[in-house]
Order: C-alpha cells, then structure tokens, then sequence
RNA sequence: UGGGCCGUCGCCAAGCGGUUAAGGCACCGGGUUUUGAUCCCGGCAUUCGGAGGUUCGAAUCCUCCCGGCCCAGCCA
C-alpha cells in the first residue's frame, strides 16, 4: 500500500524564501501570518492561503500568526472569529501568535500623528463623493481638493477631534499625501482613517475612527516582524502603498509583500459575495452544506484536512489565472481515502432476491476484510442469508452492451459470498421490477466457479439484517464551469446537486458507525456519517465523492 | 485609452542561456483483481502565445505584436 508522495514542485515563493535565507536576510527568520478579515467562512480558497502561510514557516523552521483583519466593526463578528479558528485547527495548523489588527489601533493612531506632523497626512472634509470625483479616473489625473494644504497643526488637532467623536460618519477622513496624479490609483492620497462611530468586537466604544486595510495591513506586519507578507494578486496595486507606509514611517521592520493567484475551481464559486448570496437565498441549507467549498462544508462532505492540504500542494503556487478541474480535488480525496477508508456494503436502491436454492432459514455469517490491502485492517462479520437486497442498477432485463452484472439467466458474484443465476424476474402491474428469484451455485464461497468464468461482482445486504439509512447523493452545485460567469447564479445551480434517498439500507456493523467517520461502500463510493444529523439510531451518510467509474455507461 | 500583472501539453505546473522540455490531473492502451475500485506497466509538447533579434547555443536575454486578468470603497 505504499504510494510515493507526489513529487513537489517548486514554486517562486520558496525560491525567494531560499535566497533570502541563503543571503541571511531577516537573520534567517522566516515569519508569515495568514490574515482573514471575520466576516465570513473560510473556504478552500482560503485554505490555499493558509496552507502556504502555515506551510512555509513550517517547512523553512518559521513562524506563522492567525491574525484577524478586524479594521471595520460595521461587518465583522466574533462567531465569525472562532469559526476561522475552528477552521485553521481542523486543517492542521497551529499558529504561533493569535493577533488582531486592532491589538494595534494604539500604535496605528501614534503612526498616523507622525504622518500629520511631517506633512505626509492631512485631514480632508470633503464629503465622499467629492472625493471620489477629485480621484479622477483610470486615465485622468486627480485633482488637489480644498483641503489638501491645511496645516500640521489644524491637521492634529482635527485628527485628535475625530477620534474623541466630536464628529459623525463621513464628515472627515484622513489621508496620506501622496500624488493626486499617479497612475496607481491607489496613490492618489489614499484614505487612511474613516469615521465610524460604532461599537468594536474588541475595543468596545474606545475608538470612533478606525484604520483603513492598506495603512493597518503593512504596520500589523511590521510590529509583527512578518518576514514574508503573502497575499492575493488583487493587492499587486497596493504593494507600492505597502512599501510608501513603510517607509515614511521609517519601521524598523519592513516586510516584503509578494502576491500569489487566488484559487479558481471550476463547478463551484468562491466569491464571499456569492457565498452569502447562496445561503441568505435559501439555495443551500447553510454554510456548512455539504455542497458548499467552504472548509465546513467540505469537512461535512467529508473531505479530509489531509486531502485537503494535499490538493493545495497539488495545485501549486504561481501568479496564472489558473482554473483547476474538479477531477484534481477528487482524485486527492479518493487517495486518501482509498488507504484510509474501511469499506462495507450498502445498497442505495433495493431490489429483493430470493435464492430459491437456499433453506427458508439459511443464516451465514461470512467474515469480510475490511481493506483489501491492508490486512492491519482487521475484518467484520457480515450475516448472509436467502432474501437479499441488490441495487436495482445492478440487474438489467435487457444489458446494455458490455454489461457484467445481473441478467435473465445470468450468473453474477455476490461480492464475498456465492455466485448466483438469476431464473425468473417478478414485476409489478407498472412492469417494474419487485422481485428477483434465483439460485446460487453452493460450491463457489470462495472459490471460482467450475467450467466457467462469471465477470461480475455486486454488492448486497441481508434482508433480515440490514439497516435502513438515509443517504445523501453530492453533485456539483453548479452546470457551469464558470458559474460566475454565467447571466444569474441561481439559473446555473445544479437542481441534482443534492437528491436525498431514504430507503438505503446498509449492513449491520454500521450501526456503530460515528459522525464523521468514513468509509468507502464497496463499488459506489466513499461515504461519511452526516457531522450533525447521522446518530446510531438514525443512519445519515453523505456521498464524498464517487468511485472511479471507468465503465463507459 | 492611465497603472499593475500573466501567457510552457485538455487542466495545473517545474524550468532562471547548454536538460532527451520534470511531475501531477485528465485521457488512451495493456496486466493483476471476488469493488467495472485499488495496484502495476506503457503512451501522451521536435516544442514553450506570435513574429523578429542577440548568441556557437534561447522556453530562458532584447524588441514589437497578440490574448487574458486586476484597479477609480470613507471594503478587505
């Protein structure tokens, strides 16, 4: 059973990292955080971020911080915040420091008076939308409002005004003076600090003014002594605001931003503002949906962290708009639970067989490993008898081409047990099929049948022994690729992405099985008890993913 | 049309002036198999968005062109 990790690849953040620390920058320190704002779940996008954050202080001897981006009270919470928390956890990483952006408001505010008093901030009482149209655009030049040459003085002292909440929402702001005519629009005297007189998770009514992301982000990283300040492409235009901060403020630390391509996958969306949109409409039963790409949701399918960090060194770390099929993220789960998974036998959609040639009271318990390779695995007993159920699938009156399983007259293998032929097909008035009846050859429990080969394998379960469960089937939740792309996201939901069966039956043992416990059924794929609904008494197993069907249906 | 960035196999992705252009996914064979699973073995870019140029030698350097992404929140 041993399978060769996957050879990694190098990708150009490690190879910065390397030469920095084979130039002995940052006295060989290598220190990252992974910065999430609390106002939403964390999904596998994220987890490509946190992966690399966490996986490279990891992996170069370094450290990582968790820390929450919590510059704006009027969208943030605090169930948010240990949700994230939970999250990071269960993926497997440990931070080093758990911070806060407003651990540093203090300092942020000291910084700031330092701007105002040497003329690189000003106060400015324009009202938003002036601002905006003083911007300019992409192509014009901004122009210098009214406001823009007060002096240090008249700045500290409304500066001061605004924090002591003399003023309301909107009637001041203060930005740095940097260049109304850049090209980067980002530089054209960005907005520093924003009134907003609300309550903070954290620093209560303390503060009526908060930092704004691009003056917070690069000092958080600086008091931290981040090394390596990773983010998404989205910022490549806010480095040189990172870097001007920085360096007006002359920090003793000045980390290095380097930006990385945020994770596309194709079925799925994995906008924040979309996500909510799914679950404030109803089109999901929440933001742990098994359907969801958001790490609970994936954990509830029951996608394992391990498969989960697995894809994220699969995927790689580049600044392509990359796009990754579906096939990647289901291959690392199938591998993980291809070792991991013990497997059992279910039957979905039921179908009664009748083995005519058995005794009315045949009873057997026959012993079934519980890996196939991997004996450590241990075995369980499975009780056979002369009513079974088959999947309806697995029986065809008239077999598509190339059709192994059950038909009129045919032979197939009762997975573990014996070979049975199947000799009349009962059916109801509608003409579906209610009944099977047939006979097994005695001499085939373990061996293979005399003068002639039987292809076929199905699974089954006793129908005096077997357990009734619900079980939920997962498609993708979207028919597009690119479902963002599509005219409205609601017309490109999947309507099969979830169809729950409720006559499932499975076999005895699992009844013991846990909340999150996973397991493969043998020939249809890896399944896992449902984190909140599955208990003992009341069977719940949602499809992970499917088995590799190479069977050309 | 201002600024920033990206283009290596169907999808990812190594490669950093001299390699037979790694590897993974997908796909296509073939073998093993009481899961049409797993596993194994084999195939899969004379070519690196295009065109020029520099060089003994270019995916790697230069020029131009083409295609794509991001930015005008008092969001992050």
């Amino acid at each position: 059973m041993s399978r060769s990790e996957p050879v990694e690849a190098s990708n150009f953040i490690r190879n910065i990292v390397e030469s920095d620390l084979a130039a002995g920058k940052n006295d060989g320190q290598v220190v990252t955080r992974f910065p999430p704002e609390p106002n939403g779940y964390l999904h596998i996008g994220h987890a490509k971020s946190i992966c690399l954050n966490f996986g490279t202080a990891e992996r170069y001897g370094g450290r990582c911080n968790l820390r929450f981006d919590d510059t704006n009270p009027v969208r943030e919470s605090e169930e948010y915040a240990h949700a994230i928390e939970e999250d990071v956890r269960w993926l497997g990483y440990e931070w080093d420091r758990l911070c806060h952006a407003s651990d540093y408001f203090d300092e942020l505010y000291e910084y700031a008076c330092q701007l105002i008093r040497e003329g690189k901030a000003y106060v400015d009482s324009s009202s938003a939308e002036e601002v905006r149209e003083m911007r300019g655009t992409l192509t014009k030049p901004g122009t210098p409002g009214p406001y823009r040459n007060r002096s240090v003085e008249e700045n500290l002292d409304l500066f001061q005004r605004m924090k002591d909440g003399e003023f309301d929402d909107g009637e001041h702001i203060l930005r740095a003076r940097i260049d109304l005519s850049a090209g980067n629009i980002n530089m054209r005297d960005p907005t520093l600090y924003r009134i907003r007189k609300v309550r903070h998770v954290r620093t209560g009514d303390a503060w009526s003014i908060y930092p704004m992301y691009d003056y917070t982000h690069c000092v958080s990283d600086a008091i931290e002594g981040i090394t390596h300040s990773l983010c998404t492409l989205e910022f490549e235009d806010h480095r040189p605001l990172y870097d001007w901060v920085l360096d007006e403020l002359g920090t003793p630390c000045h980390p290095q931003q380097i930006e990385f391509a945020r994770l596309s996958l194709e079925y799925t969306v994995l906008s924040k503002r979309r996500l909510i949109q799914l679950v404030e409409e109803n089109h999901v039963h929440g933001w742990d949906d098994p359907r969801m790409p958001t790490i609970v949701g994936m954990r509830r399918r029951g996608y394992t962290a391990a498969s989960l960090r697995d894809f994220c060194e699969r995927i790689g770390i580049t600044k392509n708009d990359a796009w990754i099929e579906m096939a990647v993220l289901e291959t690392c789960i199938r591998d993980h639970l291809n070792r991991d998974a013990p497997r059992r036998l279910a039957v979905l959609d039921p179908v009664r067989v009748i083995i005519t040639s058995l005794p009315e009271n045949h009873e057997q318990t026959l012993t079934f490993a519980n890996h196939p390779q991997d004996e450590g695995a241990g075995s369980r007993p499975v009780p056979f008898t002369r009513e079974i159920f088959i999947e309806r699938d697995d029986f065809a009156e008239i077999p598509p081409p190339k059709y192994q399983r059950l038909v009129p007259g045919g032979e197939v293998r009762l997975r573990g047990a014996y070979v049975i032929r199947c000799e009349e097909v009962i059916k109801d008035d509608a003409g579906i099929v209610t009944e099977l009846r047939c006979s097994h050859d005695a001499d085939t429990l373990g061996k293979k049948p005399e003068g002639r080969k039987v292809k076929g394998v199905i699974h089954w379960v006793s129908v005096k022994h077997g357990i009734p469960a619900e079980i939920r089937l997962y498609n993708p939740l979207f028919t597009l690729p690119d479902p963002g792309k599509a005219d409205s996201l609601v017309e490109a939901i999947n309507p099969e992405s979830e169809i729950i069966l409720t006559s499932c039956v499975v076999e005895p043992s699992l009844s013991a099985a846990a909340p999150e416990e996973h397991f493969q059924f043998e020939r249809i794929g890896y399944f896992v008890g449902d984190r909140h609904d599955h208990s003992k008494e009341s069977l719940v197993f949602n499809r992970t993913v499917t088995l590799r069907d190479t069977w050309a249906s």
